[in-house]
DNA sequence: TAGATTGTTAATCGATTAACAATC
DNA sequence: TAGATTGTTAATCGATTAACAATC
């Protein structure tokens, strides 16, 4: 249909949410000062099948050695490519509770091509303050922040009341990317990404098969139960 | 097969993963005073389909009324039992730099079944500090609060290199679910479940598709460029 | 009854897996 | 060459979607 390969070239939604996994387990792994790993190796280090991750990695191209495996540095790049890690995000957090304070100073933002360039609250006790080497600007500084710094990523961590009308702020001003930790569905125009990870749903997820798993030893207790 | 229909009656993880977010739609809806709601609305209030919302919802049972739609609280509270949330959850929080400080504080993980009731650090600086008003325990003390509180859920909020040791000695407490916040694939037993968190994960997908639409919008400028 | 909306079916779509030919 | 491991194929599995009969 399209005659760009490029344009055609879709890598599968499954796929690239596990690309940040595989790229954390070479990191690991070229640290230790591994150089060369198989399938089979960065599989289990990356807590999948080697199958998949084969799978996986043929959609990014043909970077392995048959018989021999994959160079750690080399697919460590390509990988950081595909996910544009190559290049660097200007990252905006909006809300600085016990959450955004947190993530403003989580080492695992300003790593990896992402860098928080801006911090913006609504309350004036907070507004003036550092984090990490940060001064939280006043909310009505957004528009001002986003054109200036080219924010690429707004990070929501608000209360869920005030989410909807942030998000609708930044994607005014030109953001297209938002993380969401407010627990609260956006709605956004289309072109404009969202991913909401939410705490509390996760546990909710895990109490369903804590119970599962009460019921289940209740119903059959063939093995002694763990006191 | 199996005789017993509760023991047969497996609902799919897609669908798990989603009657969270169906329940805090549906609490919304409560507290905005709304007593019933049809399929098409919860569904855009939870961000799906009506199509996907009605096919999950089977899973449960028949909560819903034909030409009518479903009852706001009876719907809540079918789906919280489902979830186990009718119970409650002792969690237990390992590690309390900035981001176990926050989620001690997390309002989400408090309401909802959920009692956080011990904290454990590794540093003497950090122990006996009281973190939303419950005291901070030095990590030799983790069996006996295990056994002693009774502990479901284990969260592990420690650097990467400390996660497995933690979530090892967890697990020999007899802790089989563990909210995994440490950027590193944990390896449990059979019978442990583990669900990861990795905020930097996150932020990496939104990269690739901002990447994308960076390019896409220099391959087809059909429409003026944000600036 | 007429209108509305559920619960279910059947078709489609996408993801996973095992197996193996290709090839280093 | 012999041994090892990739990249790909084909089969399976599970999830999504649209459509509609059931039924309030």
């Amino acid at each position: 249909m399209t005659a760009d390969p490029a344009a055609r070239r879709g890598i599968p939604d499954a796929t690239v949410a596990r690309l940040p996994e595989y790229l954390r387990a070479l990191t690991d792994l070229a640290e230790r000062g591994i150089t060369s790993v198989s399938s089979e190796e960065l599989a289990t280090a990356a807590g999948v099948r080697s199958a998949k991750l084969r799978k996986d990695l043929s959609h990014l191209g043909s970077y392995g050695v048959r018989g021999v495996g994959y160079e750690v540095d080399l697919l460590a790049y390509e990988i950081s490519r595909e996910l544009g890690l190559t290049q660097d995000w200007p990252v905006a957090i909006v809300g600085l509770g016990n959450l955004g304070h947190a993530l403003a100073n989580y080492s695992g933002f300003v790593t990896r091509g992402f860098r928080v360039v801006a911090l913006l609250d609504h309350d004036p006790d907070i507004v003036g303050q550092h984090i990490a080497g940060v001064a939280v600007r006043p909310m009505d500084d957004l528009e001002r922040v986003a054109e200036v710094d080219g924010i690429a990523i707004g990070v929501i961590a608000t209360p869920a009341a005030s989410a909807q009308g942030v998000c609708d702020r930044l994607v005014a001003a030109g953001v297209r990317s938002i993380l969401n930790f407010a627990p609260c569905v956006l709605s956004v125009p289309h072109g404009v990404d969202v991913r909401k990870v939410d705490l509390s749903m996760e546990l909710q997820i895990l109490a369903f098969h804590e119970q599962r798993k009460a019921l289940a030893a209740r119903r059959t207790p063939l093995r002694e139960v763990v006191r």
